[in-house]
DNA sequence: ACTACATTTGCAATACTGTTGCATTAATAA
DNA sequence: TTATTAATGCAACAGTATTGCAAATGTAGT
């Protein structure tokens, strides 16, 4: 991918996702665009903000994939953060400032890493 | 669900998967079993296994759920492990010695946990 | 402002993943 | 062996995702 452009598509999108407190399924950005753009374009759309490193995705438990952008990492990004879904409302969002530690036999290279934890979140119980 | 019964195909899938080395998804179950059983029945399977405890589900960094049985959880079993996703062989494997810490904010209530790691293997390096 | 051109979109087609209802089969306990 | 009820197979359906291609559109260069 050489040159990317600024369509409405990707705008409203990046908008949507960056001004959300939670971390969004294709489905539910789907609903709250409307009639924007397809379901194609989205997910099109999404895979390129994901691989210009704008957005990042999240695994959920149930092996939905979200997307969210971090907030305040201007000053320092922490990539490897955890993500918090609540059982009850459903919501999934970063935990910015939480990093696990964890110690990996020798040999293993890291590249990537995905840690979600279910349960109740603060609002809800 | 109240009793429940040790069926051929609950026997196979459970054999499957207590003698991998790796965390399998339901198409590679479904590839490995043959036509001992349609894939309804091994989503089924699967479902009543993690109900019943005796596998636990792994969310891939993809989205894709894989199963996995603990080999060395006897002693001591660590539900809070890591997995080890392979981005060249593709396999998924559990470190069961290997617990995250991490410290989240007062009012969260952890119920579940899914870590996920992804890059090189051992194997493969 | 106009043009050229690569990127992006919309649509169709297709594949994969997963759930549910229902009749039939089969495991277990009595 | 029989009665009970879990489990299976099948059909139908819903949700999720990818790709090819023609048309539309954003952007750079003039
Ligand atoms: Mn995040
Ligand atoms: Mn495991
Ligand atoms: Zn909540
Ligand atoms: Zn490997």
């Amino acid at each position: 991918m050489k040159n990317t452009r600024n369509t409405r598509a990707r705008t409203e999108i990046l908008n949507l996702i960056t001004s959300s407190e939670e971390a969004l399924s294709h489905s539910q950005i789907q609903s709250s665009l409307k009639d924007l753009c397809d379901r194609f374009t989205i997910y099109r759309v999404l895979d390129r903000l994901t691989y210009e490193g704008i957005i990042h995705k999240v695994v959920n438990i149930d092996g939905v994939i979200r997307y969210a952008k971090c907030h305040n990492c201007d000053e320092k990004h922490h990539p490897d953060h955890i993500h918090f879904s609540c059982e009850q409302c459903h919501t999934v969002t970063c935990l910015e400032d939480v990093e696990p530690q964890f110690k990996l036999p020798k040999k293993y290279k890291v590249h990537e890493v995905n840690f979600t934890v279910s349960g109740i979140c603060p609002s809800c119980s």
